[in-house]
DNA sequence: GCCAGCTTGTGAAAAACTTCACAAGAAAGG
DNA sequence: CCTTTCTTGTGAAGTTTTTCACAAGCTGGC
């Protein structure tokens, strides 16, 4: 059993936070003792829709798709790399761990082929745009985007973002403002 | 010139918020006019700290090291990766485009020499614990996380995670709330 | 020089989120 | 079986964030 306040200590935040958080998808603790943690970590899986394989292709083959691809936490919680697509000849025909490095010209037909439902989108900013409304219509219902822009999709797609350099930006505004707290 | 309402649409937020948010910062709008983007992105860099460049030790030179380090945005932004350090005998010794990778044991050293500010923790989840406390006892003001555990530092030093495996799961989490919708 | 058309900056209202605080319930020990 | 101890689940209070709405102010044209 684990109860709100150590998993708050975790997570760095409160125990209060903790049972409201948990409390909105259902009461599945014990007063007095808190939560079981197999039936919890369960439910969290269920709410985050782990309890499924995702079909998940990557488009991209550079070193950031290879920093995903060789990610071990993607393949444990279901997220199946079931194909590669890259733009670069010297790269296509190749393989990583056994999954061909295929042409991006392709993305359709993979989509179609392998039930892709989510994309991870590693390309240069140029590229992203195109490639994502390429997905989109192929049938995608998710990408998880490393380029350095804002995709414009259609209605129903859903998007995360995740661009690094920003992060870098928010760990250096905040030291300038200790900086200038001096 | 650029308005408020078309800095929201391109970052997806609302006019309003934008002028809540750059107000907070001072006014440097012209009314009837919108904002000077030049005079804008100056003023953006400046509360970001991208004024001047940040001393960055890469620590990790895995794959995920090696895309940041190819990163083109960091350079960019003032983010100078000054040093790279890992533990494996078989990279120590090589470089990356000239920087040299040092043995992770140089970590205080290096640090103190080339002024390190930021570190860029690329390792795996059992060694970014010691890690991040070694390089804050030497004097580290930041630290930009990858490894998927949440660091417990001493106050003072700000810490910023990237977990791409959380990236994924919130995307899974969003298409399972539309299957159940249905 | 004045008017019309825009867009900022910002109080006030509304909404969202977090913290507080405690009744309700569960288990362990006697 | 009763009492003590512990921790959840949740209304209510408090805080923060977002949205609304509009006076203030700039610019261009006449």
């Amino acid at each position: 059993m684990v109860s709100s306040e150590a998993l708050a200590e975790r997570a760095g935040t409160t125990g209060a936070q903790v049972r409201k958080d948990l409390s909105s998808f259902g009461s599945f603790g014990t007063r007095g003792r808190g939560y079981g943690v197999d039936p919890l970590h369960a439910r969290i899986r269920e709410i985050l829709g782990l309890t499924r394989p995702w079909q998940v292709a990557l488009v991209g083959a550079g070193r950031i798709g290879s920093a995903l691809h060789a990610y071990p936490h993607f393949r444990d919680r279901g997220f199946r790399i079931v194909a590669i697509l890259d733009m670069d000849p010297a790269k296509i025909g190749g393989a990583w761990e056994g999954t061909p490095i295929r042409d991006v010209g392709e993305l359709e037909a993979v989509v179609g082929a392998e039930s892709v439902e989510i994309v991870i989108l590693a390309v240069p900013a140029s590229a992203a745009q195109p490639l994502a409304e390429r997905a989109a219509a192929a049938g995608v219902r998710g990408i998880l985007n490393f380029a350095p822009v804002r995709l414009r999709l259609p209605e129903g797609v859903e998007v995360n973002n995740v661009n690094l350099a920003v992060e870098l930006e928010a760990l250096s505004h905040a030291l300038s403002l200790e900086d200038a707290r001096r």
